[in-house]
DNA sequence: GTAGATGCAAAGTATTTGCGACAAG
DNA sequence: CTTGTCGCAAATACTTTGCATCTAC
């Protein structure tokens, strides 16, 4: 089965080597947000040969496409993941590290209107919370 | 004259050397937010001798006692700002790299929102918008 | 067939750290 | 005095790159 990020790429024209495919296959099979070492790891288990330089190589090449988001979340490595239609931000548990993602359409729309006040026009935005569980 | 930030080491009980005078007087008198390495250009101007690692260790040591801010912007080094009460995020031009601070109250009570919704307290959160001027 | 991709190891960046000398409280 | 800081250089962590070889299209 070919993945979501290799149908991706046929659209966007990017050269499909045997390496990618299976950079784009774990990414596309990975429900959390890993980082490079992560990736590395779980693309070893399908092929060891494939060396950390193409996973930094590829995921380079991914995120310059659109194809995967980069993240830097506070004082940790870049993590990534699949970009799909829905954007959405980050809630990130800062005991457990497990990270929420949410849409705010209000805080998206007051974001443009932020930045028209100041004569700008929005083009990208990074928004984090960081928080802790409340006992319910 | 002694600098703002020095009178915060003071309050929070920390020591207070040369290098930690010098370093704070110029973060203190900075307008913008200077990456490690344009503090250390600015830090050397008044006292060549001071390393670069000392320029680390005080920026680590202030961010930690609550006297700086750190944000990672997007591909660049880390920036460093002093923080003071009123708290903002920025509007960054991918143009030119300027930065300007703002103040939403309004975005800043739905991102508590949000976290409550997911059962989490608010904590911290970063927001960065990334903007291009518009011709007017 | 050719432009671009890969693996490897070496080189870059950014940042941290061990250590002996030194200075603040 | 004593604890913590400094400068220096070496070490670390993460990421990029030169080069010879290989592969997708």
């Amino acid at each position: 089965m070919s993945s979501n990020i290799e149908k991706k790429c046929k659209d966007k024209g990017v050269k499909l080597t045997d390496q990618r495919k299976i950079i784009a296959k774990v990414m596309s099979e990975s429900t959390d947000h890993p980082n490079v070492d992560e990736l590395y790891n779980r693309v070893s288990e399908v092929d060891k040969k494939i060396s950390i330089a193409t996973v930094y190589r590829t995921v380079k090449l991914f995120e310059e496409s659109g194809i995967l988001a980069k993240h830097d979340f506070k004082g940790e490595k870049a993590r990534y993941e699949e970009l799909n239609e829905g954007h959405h931000d980050h809630l990130i548990d800062i005991k457990s590290g497990e990270i929420i993602e949410f849409v705010d359409n209000e805080i998206e729309e007051l974001q443009k209107k932020v930045a028209e006040k100041y004569g700008y026009e929005l083009v990208d935005h990074k928004l984090e919370l960081y928080g802790i569980k409340k006992k319910s």
